[in-house]
DNA sequence: CCAACCATGTAATAAGTTACATGATTCA
DNA sequence: TGAATCATGTAACTTATTACATGGTTGG
């Protein structure tokens, strides 16, 4: 239940509102890790009631802000240090190659080299965030860099790797 | 709701029994969708309802082959044709990353040193894999092998990427 | 004043996980 | 005959998605 630790997470850094956060997930963790908005101020219901957040303020329109607790606090980090990553593995793409026999074999290629698209594409669109963030020193960018850099190097290798497959077909 | 996809798509092979098919999930498609026992057998008993397989033969021991029908095959192709592939990004491994600075820069590198090591192990079994699987040259094969090859590409990636991070949180 | 944005929530549904429960067949 | 394997299913729970519903505040 990773969801609780990413708000967790982003609430370590500083206190924020449901609405603060969705935007969150919607730009820094948009490949990392995705939440609904329902998510996100449902699970912030829980983490009060669990004493793990708290609200700090109230402001207009009815914002809440949230501060993560001490009990939030080690919850994270026992997650971290104590817990092993989770990969539940489901690519809808990857299992999508392996029912390519269905298909005529052109069909097929151009599905690879869609992907190959696709991924150049995503690859672009790191780089122009790269570019156009303004990355400052606090945990969330450096480590966000690091992140960002990962996304980098899995479009670069998805792309070579469907333009490899689609070859092979060929042959 | 790829589950049934990748159901119908195992079922388009050969026809199987959900103990057949937990099997398979199991093996060639662990590292690409996961599904459990109680998942791939609800699923069938829905395929059924819908007509997109049927109940081809009974075993002993309460074995039912279930076997593709034609519309499950139309299902199927315009699955792979006209949908596009979701990309529900959720990655715990690198949701941790983010909030890596939670933690003392050396229990930082020590997390990444240890997804460096998975993610060697993860190729290793891979490459065993590879090596011991008879391969043939059913549609299954053939594209089990491009979708292997991701995964070896990949656990590759993610390991050198590993190393780098490790190295950047030291400077 | 009105559009854009801020802000929170609920309800219904779908998908996924874990645990339980049962029993037949094969083979050493 | 007993262990391993084959084989199917249900129940309870958690997690995630989609759609709906409401209203306040700001700035041009």
């Amino acid at each position: 239940m990773s969801l609780r630790h990413a708000v967790l997470g982003l609430l370590s850094e500083r206190p924020a509102s449901g609405y603060d956060l969705m935007k969150l997930f919607e730009t820094s963790l948009s490949h990392v890790w995705s939440a609904t908005q329902s998510q996100v101020y449902g699970e912030l219901g829980k983490l009060a009631d669990a004493g793990l957040v708290e609200v700090a303020a109230e402001g207009p329109r009815g914002r809440k802000e949230y501060a993560i607790t001490d009990p939030g606090r080690a919850e994270l980090r026992h997650w971290l240090t104590e817990t092993e990553p989770t990969r539940t593995r489901r690519s809808d793409s990857l299992l999508r190659v392996f029912f390519l026999g269905l298909l005529t074999p052109l069909e097929a290629q151009t599905y690879l080299l869609t992907e190959a698209e696709r991924a150049s594409r995503q690859r672009a669109g790191l780089e122009h965030a790269e570019a156009s963030i303004e990355w400052d020193d606090d945990p969330l960018s450096v480590h966000g860099r690091l992140a960002l850099e990962y996304g980098k190097r899995l479009s670069a290798m998805h792309e070579e790797w469907a333009r490899w497959a689609a070859e092979q077909l060929k042959a």
